[in-house]
DNA sequence: GCAAATTAATGATTTATTCAAG
DNA sequence: CTTGAATAAATCATTAATTTGC
């Protein structure tokens, strides 16, 4: 990937010594070292001792090649790559406000329950990425050239798309406009 | 399917506002709705702010009956049942594993370089706490449970999710004591 | 053809995690 | 150590598809 590298890269470090594999660019985890790490993690474990480093090391070493180097990096990156994500949730976010439903009654609770449920924001995939990419929203689609919209939608939708087009046509609907803008 | 309970049951959902068909059991997207949501989708939106979801279930309000919580509910399942459909090919596809560490030595003045990084071991977050906690380590699922196993990996580290969850199948290891003991 | 029966989709709730504030 | 916020995962439940016996 971004190796292509000609010169050193890989490994300018003295180790990597004996041959074989070669690929000694860097500590590539198994899933067992992935899976006990996590576990660890969730478990509580966050900044292991020196110690704890070199026991967690030793038994991962089992599965593959590993170092003591690697399970404090990995600690270091799963914990700091965890709260960035949490924190992005928090910033892109927030402006709640109350919408509520119609659904009066019922039990479930409409206008708490649901606040309480969907008052945050930004989920795990794309972070600031969204508000980047939602520019490139085919906006064009939304609301007007009803043909290409139908194009999309045979894509997408292939069984539902039968009746949609005429409608738009038929009904001019308000130019749904459903695009960064409004986002 | 396995059902059959007795009990309750149907909702005792007694809002639906207005009058109009009654028939609100749940909310049932036109096609125009839905193809709207997922271009959206597509576009790159993910988890809509509260402000968006006002925006989108008023525009969508247009095609028919709808409400901020059902573009809320559509984006947390269609973004899960995305994931899951992905996760659901990478266990399918085991993917070649390539596991050949074969670099040996490597030292990378290792315990000194690394020890001077952290060598300051406990003290900031969990100090005692992980000990007590680490009782808790899920030792068992150390070793089977290939789809959890994926499941994690695919969560956690992506990129490297590359290769093998095999090993631990055929590898039968010495089950990595890892609990408080050795910690 | 057409319903009852069965299965597939998917809307709506609940539960479990994680980080961080108190 | 406790609690609140914000999800993602798991699960429940209802509606639409589809199948099946007539």
């Amino acid at each position: 990937m971004e190796e292509g590298m000609s010169g050193f890269s890989v490994r300018a470090r003295g180790g990597c010594g004996g041959g074989g594999g070669t690929k000694c660019g860097r500590w590539n985890p198994t899933n067992e070292q992935v899976k006990v790490l996590t576990d660890l993690f969730r478990s509580g474990l966050r900044t292991p001792s020196t110690d704890q480093i070199q026991k967690i090391s030793s038994q991962l070493s089992f599965y593959g090649k590993i170092e003591s180097k690697n399970v404090f990096y990995w600690f270091q990156n799963h914990k700091a790559r965890e709260r960035q994500k949490r924190r992005r949730v928090l910033v892109d976010e927030p402006k709640d406000d109350g919408i509520h439903f119609s659904c009066q009654d019922n039990n479930i609770t409409s206008t708490k329950h649901f606040s309480e449920i969907y008052n945050y924001n930004q989920g795990s995939e794309q972070p600031e990425r969204v508000k980047e990419t939602l520019q490139l929203f085919p906006l064009n689609s939304l609301s007007e050239s009803e043909s290409e919209k139908l194009r999309f939608f045979a894509e997408e939708c292939k069984e539902n798309a039968a009746f949609s087009y005429n409608i738009g046509a038929e009904m001019d609907h308000p130019t749904l406009d459903l695009r960064l803008s409004f986002l």
